[in-house]
DNA sequence: GTGGTCTAGACCACG
DNA sequence: GTGGTCTAGACCACC
């Protein structure tokens, strides 16, 4: 499992985490049932504090995206399960495209922007 | 000026109204040289401290967007002197959209979505 | 008496002002018994409150570089008075050279640009 | 890290606080890498409230001389993402020599004062 | 009237 | 342990 930090990324590094896991999952790169690396070894590899991988896992099993059990390692679950409320998707969207706008960006090519970032995201995802 | 704060946002107060402000500048709301309603004004509207909205104002400065003025306000500026990074721009997006694929959130649905919003904010802006 | 404000200016309208008159009489384009244009007429050509220059004036009575009385006007008086710290005077100086060793200027292009604004401070001077 | 607060300066302590912590990183006392004091350390030492010396962190920070992390402290950066502008650098550097001025210095003391200085901040700098 | 600074103290989030 | 946010309230500075 691939996973880099960004020293200069202003997000905490267990949010880096969290969102590199995540573009993992929507990518299909980590089909349902992949059993994830132990919390130890990600932290080994990425030399962070161990309860910095913990951090993450835990909230990535609160999101409902990992089944976390005591000796069994994570598995990544279903995508279906995870529990949204629109409005908590669509203001990240909202803000990253205000940036966007305010930035002087055309709108075509914000679309154009968008549109690349989706075929990376679901080029090997069925759905 | 219509601002609202959410108490269930992860952000904090400050930055919740940092971006609500980004979004009226954005939408061509508050054209430059509108003068913004004082801190105190709003912090009795919002019902917060008044040291949290002074921040948010502060921020707003030092990105460029407002020129706050001692005693005597604060004022939209022009958005021409912004300086970005691409990649400061695109993290954000990309951690949105992610958020809604994993939503199972079909990639025609999210083109739509992302196309609803920027209308939104190119409604009235001249440029 | 040429003033002229900066609107981007960070310092406030009055100590622009201040700066500005004590410019002036540094180089010696005010010498010692010049009548400065009153505060109604300073604030009309800049378009200031009158308020504003009327607190400069103080300011610089304070310092002892004015002899403000009533119905007289003010008037320059002889750089000896003035009243300095050693400190009051270095502290601002060093701020700004450590500004300009941050930026990376090489000291011998500090001690050029120092040179050039001495020339144009002293150009007209005796002392 | 020697940090003194001078009561009679009229700048506000947190701006006190950046121009020493500045000066001390020109001058090379606080090379890139270095881990500063926490805030409330500091804070502590001065006798002045946490939120004082915070707000003088973000302050470089924002300004891009340290790098602030959460749960982690303050480092010193390397100072090369810098942008300034000559007029941001000249100013100041001119108010206070218009100040030396009109103390009465004469212009070679002045030089040579300003010598003293930059002899201070270039002391122990590699670059 | 306006914004700016500071305090004392609380509570939260990160590692 | 670290820094981040917020409150309540005070006092100062600018226009």
């Amino acid at each position: 499992m691939y996973i880099k930090l960004t020293p200069d990324d202003p997000r905490p590094q267990y949010q880096q985490v969290i969102d590199e896991i995540k573009a993992l999952i929507a990518r299909g790169d980590l089909p349902e049932g992949t059993i994830l690396p132990s919390v130890r070894q990600v932290a080994a590899d990425l030399g962070v504090n161990l309860n910095t991988i913990a951090a993450a896992y835990r909230a990535l099993q609160d999101e409902g995206l990992l089944d976390v059990r005591h000796g069994r390692g994570a598995v990544v679950r279903s995508r279906t399960t995870a529990t949204h409320n629109e409005g908590q998707l669509r203001t990240p969207l909202r803000t990253a495209l205000t940036q966007l706008v305010l930035a002087g960006m055309p709108r075509a090519e914000i679309m154009r922007l968008v549109s690349d970032e989706l075929a990376g995201l679901f080029k090997r995802v069925k759905s």
